[in-house]
DNA sequence: TCTATAGTTAGCTGAATGGCTAACCAATTA
DNA sequence: TAATTGGTTAGCCATTCAGCTAACTATAGA
């Protein structure tokens, strides 16, 4: 059975690799082929070509054969994914930050500033979902 | 030998699975203590507890024992690293594409728009490192 | 003090990962 | 046509990963 795995779980599995992240950054200059791609790196050529397949089921990179050189460029869409992730989990983060000074504040100024723990959360005992 | 990953790694590592991520988001929520952490979770306690090490190992969560219960809570900072990483590579992809542009504009408006096949790079052959 | 609670440690498993070599196409180029 | 170049396939290996059970420790509560 195919492993179903969350585009997410791809896209951050696939940036958890040094190389593969250097192999983003070259395409990020502009496409290339393979051969370009592995040049820098000391591995053996089918080493490599399994980071290139990994960056392809991310979806981070897509790749065409003309002749016998393979061209891989960059799919920036995909990046956008775990940025927005990143970015939205931040928001929420700094959401409940603000709160957290208005709630310490309120407690301020009605003078009962004692036994302050947590801030309050919206979300008790909820189960969280990401995809 | 203790096998020296960069932070990035680690901190995409654990972002590539799901109960992590939805243990993140959990704690954007305000701390919370293993046990209601885990409670959502279908999984026997110290598999859990493994996912709670990775996070911490990564940086993405600290936690602090205090009588028999742990106390976890998110540690935005390293967050933000993964964020600026993708930030950073979309400012150099996009920064490319804006070149790009002006060259397509340069040769049109010079009636030789012609075998355009790729933007020009300024880092030809360039070996680029991350961490 | 007894018991239940909240983790923790140790050790097992099967699958996935990251690397290798050897051998094999298929398109260029000489 | 022969040789070279640029990938590709197949298969091996060691390590790591994500899950499990069983047994243990240490605090809190009755």
């Amino acid at each position: 059975m195919a492993n179903q795995l969350s585009r997410l779980d791809q896209v951050f599995g696939a940036l958890s690799d040094p190389t593969r992240r250097a192999i983003v950054m070259r395409l990020c200059a502009g496409e290339a082929s393979v051969g370009e791609l592995a040049d820098p790196f000391a591995m053996a050529l089918p080493s490599f070509m399994k980071h290139i397949r990994v960056l392809e089921e991310s979806g981070l990179v897509e790749s065409e054969k003309s002749g016998r050189v393979r061209t891989c460029r960059l799919r920036p869409e995909a990046m956008a994914g775990a940025e927005d992730w990143l970015q939205q989990q931040r928001a929420i983060w700094e959401a409940r930050l603000d709160r957290f000074e208005a709630y310490v504040m309120a407690l301020k100024t009605t003078k009962k500033g004692r036994g302050v723990k947590r801030p309050p959360s919206t979300t008790k005992g909820k189960v969280l979902r990401d995809d």
